[in-house]
DNA sequence: AAAAATCTGTGACGTACCTCACAGATTTCA
DNA sequence: TGAAATCTGTGAGGTACGTCACAGATTTTT
C-alpha cells in the first residue's frame, strides 16, 4: 500500500490548473448529449443533474452532481471526444471549466495529478456499478429504493424523525433514476409512506427506517463514498 | 490533441511489469467477488467470464474477457480492495498476473503507463454506460440484441452468409449477459430464426442481418472499440 | 388574487416477461 | 455405445409494471 488511504480526493489540485468560472442559470444546460467534448467540469455551486434522453421521448438521469464533483470527465482519451450525457443545472449553478488538452497536459507530466485523476475515475465506475446493479437485478422497487439511499448518502440530513434529504424532488424525477414511471413511483411512495418508512412535505423525503429500504434490495453495504447519486 | 490516436492501446506495457503467468482451468475460479484483491490481470489465452451471482441464484454476466482483457483492474485505489466480480474461465486459460502494488507504483512514477491505464479504464467505463444504455432503455429484446452486437463486434468471424460469432453460447448464457431468463432469450431467438435475421448451428450462431439488431434498439452506432463485451 | 402550469394520486386495463412444467434433442462421459 | 447430463423448445398461467385517463392538490406566474 503506497499511500493508508485513498478515500480523500485532493480537489484543489484541480483548481490549481488553468481554467475558468462559468455560470449555468438554472434550466439551462452546460452540455448536451453528442456536441463535441472540449471541457471537463468541477462543480463549485449549484447542482447539475447528468442523464440522458432515450429514443421515445424518455429520460434517464444518472447523477445529481453539487459542489466538488467532477463532471464531463469521460470523453478525454477519445479521437474526436463528444460528450455521453445532458448536464442540465438544476439551480442557479458555477463549475470550474478546464480543457481536455490541458488536463491531458498534466496528466502526462504529473505523476501525482494522474493518480488523482485514476482515483475519481474508479470511483466513477463503481458508483456506476453498483447502481446498475440494483436497477437491473431488483426490478423497479429495487431501483427506486437504491435511488432513495444514494440521495440520502448524497444530501441527507439527520434529524431526530430520520434522515432528510436536502433537495426537491418529484415523483417525476424519481422516475428518470430509476428508469421507471411516474406512477409506478407514486404507488411505491405511498406504500412505503403507509408503511410508515418514508414521509414527505411537499417536495422533501424524509426516511425513517433507511434499514428497510437496504434490505429490501439485499443492499451489499457498499461504503456511503460509492453509494451516492453525485 | 496530444496524440493522433489513442485507439492502440500499448499492451506490452504490461508485460513489461514484474509479474508471473498463472493457469486457470476450464471451469475454474480466476477470483471470486469479495475476496480480498491483490492482483490485476491480463488475460493472455483462453476466456474468462466476469459476472456475479444475485442474492436469489440468478447470474448477472458482464464481460467476455479474452486475449489481451485486462481483468480486476477496479480494486486499484481502494482501501481493503474487494473484488467486485467472479472471473471463471470458460476455456482452460492463462493470465499474466501483476500485484496491485507493482502496478500503483509504476502509476505513480511513469506518466506514459498511467496514461495508457487511463484509457483502458475509461474503455471500460465507456463499455459499461452503453451496455446499461441498453439494458434499461430497450427491454428485455434490447437487452438480448445488445449482447449479440456486441458479440459479433467481439468474437464475429466473417463469412459469406453473414458474421459467425465464434464462441459457443448457450440460451442461458445469453440470458446471464442479458439480465433475462432462458425461456425468454429462447422465445426472442426463435423469432429472429423465424424472420432470417440469425441462425444457430449447435452453440454457434450466425448473424445474418446485424442492421436489423441495430436499428431496433435505436443503437447510437457506437465505436466499435466500445460496443464490445471483453 | 386569479389564472396557468405543474404535480399527485388512483382506477382500469394491457403487455412484457417471469415461472412452472415437461417432452424431445443434443452433448458429455464412463 | 449406452447412460447421464445438459440444453432446447413451447404451452399455460401469473405478476410486475407500463399506459391511459382524469380529478384534485399544489405551485408558479401575471
Amino acid at each position: 500500500m503506497l499511500k493508508d488511504t485513498y478515500s480523500s480526493l485532493d480537489i484543489d489540485m484541480f483548481f490549481s490548473l488553468e481554467g475558468e468560472y462559468e455560470n449555468v442559470p438554472k434550466g439551462g444546460y452546460l452540455f448536451l448529449e453528442g456536441q463535441r467534448a472540449k471541457n471537463m467540469y468541477v462543480v463549485t455551486e449549484g447542482l447539475i443533474k447528468i442523464g440522458k434522453f432515450s429514443g421515445d421521448g424518455k429520460e434517464l438521469s444518472l447523477r445529481l452532481a453539487r459542489s466538488q464533483s467532477i463532471i464531463g470527465e469521460l470523453t478525454l482519451f477519445s479521437d474526436d471526444p463528444r460528450y455521453l450525457f445532458n448536464a442540465k443545472a438544476m439551480e442557479d449553478s458555477q463549475v470550474y471549466s478546464i480543457t481536455n488538452e490541458v488536463v491531458e497536459k498534466l496528466l502526462l507530466s504529473d505523476p501525482k495529478f494522474s493518480f488523482q485523476f485514476m482515483i475519481v475515475m474508479n470511483e466513477h465506475i463503481r458508483k456506476q456499478h453498483s447502481k446498475f446493479r440494483d436497477l437491473l437485478l431488483c426490478g423497479k422497487k429495487g431501483a427506486l429504493y437504491s435511488t432513495l439511499i444514494r440521495l440520502c448518502n448524497t444530501f441527507g440530513i439527520m434529524r431526530e424523525d430520520g434522515i432528510y434529504i436536502d433537495t426537491p424532488l418529484t415523483n417525476q424525477d424519481l422516475a428518470n433514476y430509476s428508469a421507471s414511471t411516474r406512477e409506478g413511483v407514486n404507488r411505491l411512495l405511498m406504500n412505503l409512506r403507509e408503511k410508515g418508512i418514508i414521509s414527505i412535505h411537499g417536495k422533501y423525503i424524509t426516511i425513517h427506517d433507511l434499514n428497510y429500504l437496504k434490505t429490501t434490495i439485499g443492499c451489499e453495504d457498499c461504503p456511503p463514498t460509492i453509494c451516492r447519486i453525485d
